[in-house]
DNA sequence: GATCTATGTAGAT
DNA sequence: TCTACCTAGATCG
């Protein structure tokens, strides 16, 4: 379940269990064995994430990239490795632990360059202590594109998905179809100081939750709604649903393709 | 068991 | 703007 904050938590626990020492690494589904071949028994040095992509570094060998898509997930088990069940894209067995890579939209074995050519085609990711904000605004302080469209777009921001886009938007009381250029710079300030801490938070506890205390629920009385993906949520997939600070019923359209979430009241256009 | 839907992206049109 | 990718959980019947 892969926004920004998936991929680094997975970057965080895959240098924890494999860097530093050999790696066995194979694909018994077959689409990465090649590679998977080359690698094997290679010590990898780090693994980090740049927005939703994730990095393995083998050094002179080259670098894993994997991108999960809507659909790619990561497994976990303490050794000893069983035998592969479905269609395991990639599998690492370190010194402690293995892990299954099924369904990622992207898993292949890049060049240095090539994965620092990928890093630079992302915007700052909020989740990066690298991260310049002002390059994204640069992009959106111009565009006429919405900011619902802006905010989701990975070379403006990277690791922002559709569910904190609609938290972000609605935490700040912002229109979603406003323009880019029409956004006011403390606004935008505002906007991504609260990616940083809903997104940290999110490496921190492996969920999304962007609801204040003072508008949960069991405080407010209006009708619980605990997600799918397992968080508390003001906007998000609540179509119809009591706004949780102020009772209006949550809107929704879809934008490019993905289903857009807000709060008419709270966020006016 | 069949169908629908999804926290995503690239490439074709 | 559309489709393909290709997985799993929820929902439908």
């Amino acid at each position: 379940m892969p926004e920004g904050h998936t991929l680094h938590r997975l970057a965080r626990l895959h240098q924890r269990r494999y860097a530093g020492a050999p790696v066995r690494v194979s694909s018994p589904q077959g689409r990465f064995a090649a590679e998977a071949a080359e690698l094997d028994g290679r010590p990898m040095l780090g693994a980090e994430a740049y927005g939703k992509h994730l990095f393995h570094n083998y050094g002179p060998a080259g670098t894993v990239h994997v991108h999960l898509g809507l659909y790619g997930v990561f497994t976990e088990v303490a050794l000893p490795v069983v035998p592969p069940a479905g269609q395991v894209r990639m599998r690492l067995a370190g010194r402690t632990h293995w892990t299954d890579l099924r369904g990622p939209t992207r898993c292949e074995l890049l060049s240095e360059a090539e994965a620092d050519a990928i890093k630079a085609r992302l915007g700052p990711d909020p989740l990066r202590r690298d991260a310049q904000p002002q390059r994204a605004w640069e992009r959106i302080s111009r565009s006429r594109t919405v900011l619902a469209a802006l905010l989701m777009d990975q070379s403006v921001l990277a690791g922002v998905g559709n569910v904190y886009r609609a938290e972000v938007l609605f935490r700040q009381g912002i229109a979603p179809l406003l323009p880019g250029r029409a956004l006011d710079s403390v606004v935008w300030k505002a906007v991504w100081d609260d990616l940083v801490t809903l997104m940290r938070a999110g490496v921190r506890t492996g969920r999304i939750d962007t609801v204040a205390d003072e508008h949960l629920p069991e405080v407010t009385g209006r009708a619980p709604r605990q997600d799918r993906h397992g968080g508390e949520v003001y906007v998000y997939r609540r179509t119809g649903q009591p706004c949780l600070v102020c009772g209006t019923p949550i809107a929704q359209t879809e934008l490019a393709g993905r289903n857009l979430y807000w709060c008419p009241t709270c966020q006016p256009a």
